[in-house]
DNA sequence: AAGGCGACCAACCGCACAAAA
DNA sequence: CTTTTGTGCGGTTGGTCGCCT
C-alpha cells in the first residue's frame, strides 16, 4: 500500500502559472503567509493546484528578491567548486547565491555549465595529448641516439594513459590551492574545523529559505569531499562496509567518494588542477587569504587535517569516519596508491 | 516556408526525512 | 513506539523557442 497522494490528481490544474494564479498566491502568502501548512493552502485561497506546485511556485518565481539567467563569472566559480566539492547538493549550492534558486542553478548546470566545463576540458585534454605526444617522440628520439645495441627500451617510456589532470603530480600545487580555496569557502560558510587532525568531517550551516522569509539554519554533513579528489585523500582506501552507514541518505558518504568521485572524474577530470585561475577568482571573491592559510604548504598530512567535528547531531558519522581512520595506514603508503592512476 | 532538432527552463514526480498525532 | 502527514530535495519530463537545413 503506498501513501496516499498529498492532493486529489483529478481536480488539479498542472501545467504553466497563470499571472492570476501568481497573483493570488503572491498577495495571500505576503498577507498571512501560508499557516505552516502547504497541502491546505491552495483549497484556502480557492486555486485548484497542488500545494506542493504552489510551494514550488513561490520558492523559485514569486519569493521577493529571486534572479533569474545571467549567471557571472563569480557565481560559475562558485558553482563549480561546490559542485566539485560537495555534489549535486542544490540546495545547500543556491543557499551560497543570494536570489538564485536550487532548480535554477540545477537547470544551469545541466544545461550549460556541465557542457561548458566539458568543452574546456576537451580541449585542454586534446592540448595535453598533443604536447604529449611531441614529448615521445622527443624522447624517443634521444633514447635512440643512446640506445645501446640490443638493449631493452627503458620500461618507464613515458606513455600514461588519460588521466585526469586532477590527480596529476605537476598540477599538485595548483589542486592544492584548490582544496584550500573550497576549504576555505566552506569555513567560511560556517564550517567548523578544530586542530584535531584525526576526524575529518564537515558541517556547515546552510541557510534556507523558509515560507516565513525568516532564516532557518541546518546542519549539513560534509565529509572532506575535498580531500577525495586529492592524491592523498585517505577515502581511496576506505572500508566500504564500515564508512557506508552515513546518517544522511542525500549524503552517500563513501558511495558519493567512489561513485561519485569516478563521475566527476569522468565529468571533470582536469577541471580542477587544469584551472587555476578559477582558484584566484574564488579567493578574491571571498578575500581569502591564501598565504595564512597555508595553502601553498599544504602537505598530505595537511589535507588530512579537515578537522576536528563535534559529534553536532550526526554521532554516527563521525564514528564511522574514525573507524574508517583508524582502519587506514596511518603512513604516507597510500599515497603511492595506484587508485588514481601512475604517478 | 516548414519540419527537424537541440537548448533551455518551468514544473512535476517520487523518495526520504522529520515532526506531529 | 508506530503511524501519519507535511516538507524538502534531486532527478526527470515536457513545453516552448530559436536555429538550421
Amino acid at each position: 500500500m503506498g501513501r496516499a497522494p498529498c492532493c486529489d490528481k483529478a481536480n488539479v490544474k498542472k501545467g504553466p502559472w497563470s499571472p492570476e494564479e501568481d497573483a493570488i498566491l503572491k498577495a495571500y502568502i505576503e498577507q498571512h503567509g501560508t499557516g505552516g501548512n502547504w497541502i491546505a493552502l491552495p483549497q484556502k485561497i480557492g486555486l485548484k493546484r497542488c500545494g506542493k506546485s504552489c510551494r514550488l511556485r513561490w520558492l523559485n518565481y514569486l519569493r521577493p528578491n529571486i534572479k533569474h539567467g545571467g549567471f557571472s563569472e563569480e557565481e560559475d566559480n562558485i558553482i563549480c567548486s561546490l559542485y566539485i566539492s560537495i555534489g549535486s547538493r542544490w540546495s545547500i549550492i543556491a543557499a551560497q547565491l543570494p536570489g538564485r534558486t536550487d532548480n535554477d542553478i540545477k537547470n544551469y548546470w545541466n544545461t550549460r555549465l556541465k557542457k561548458k566545463l566539458l568543452g574546456k576540458q576537451r580541449k585542454e585534454q586534446a592540448a595535453r595529448r598533443a604536447s604529449l605526444k611531441q614529448e615521445i617522440m622527443t624522447k624517443r628520439e634521444i633514447n635512440e641516439s643512446f640506445m645501446v645495441p640490443g638493449a631493452i627500451p627503458h620500461q618507464q617510456s613515458p606513455y600514461w594513459p588519460e588521466v585526469p589532470a586532477l590527480v596529476m603530480n605537476q598540477n599538485q600545487d595548483s589542486h592544492l590551492m584548490d582544496q584550500e580555496s573550497i576549504r576555505n569557502l566552506l569555513i567560511k560558510l560556517g564550517g567548523r574545523f578544530s586542530d584535531n587532525n584525526q576526524e575529518s568531517a564537515l558541517f556547515t550551516t546552510v541557510n534556507n529559505y523558509p515560507l516565513d522569509g525568516s532564516s532557518r539554519q541546518d546542519q549539513v554533513p560534509y565529509t572532506n569531499s575535498i580531500d577525495v579528489l586529492s592524491s592523498s585523500a585517505p577515502m581511496r582506501s576506505m572500508d566500504s562496509t564500515s564508512c557506508s552507514q552515513f546518517p544522511n541518505s542525500n549524503y552517500n558518504g563513501p558511495d558519493m567518494c567512489q561513485a561519485g568521485l569516478e563521475n566527476l572524474l569522468v565529468e571533470l577530470g582536469g577541471l580542477v588542477c587544469s584551472n587555476p585561475q578559477r582558484v584566484e577568482g574564488l579567493d578574491s571573491f571571498y578575500g581569502m587569504d591564501m598565504a595564512a592559510s597555508g595553502s601553498t604548504g599544504a602537505s598530505s598530512a595537511e589535507s588530512n587535517s579537515w578537522g576536528h567535528i563535534s559529534s553536532l547531531g550526526y554521532p554516527q558519522l563521525v564514528s564511522d569516519y574514525e573507524t574508517c581512520l583508524q582502519s587506514m595506514p596511518q603512513d604516507s603508503s597510500f599515497e603511492d596508491s595506484s587508485f588514481f592512476g601512475p604517478q
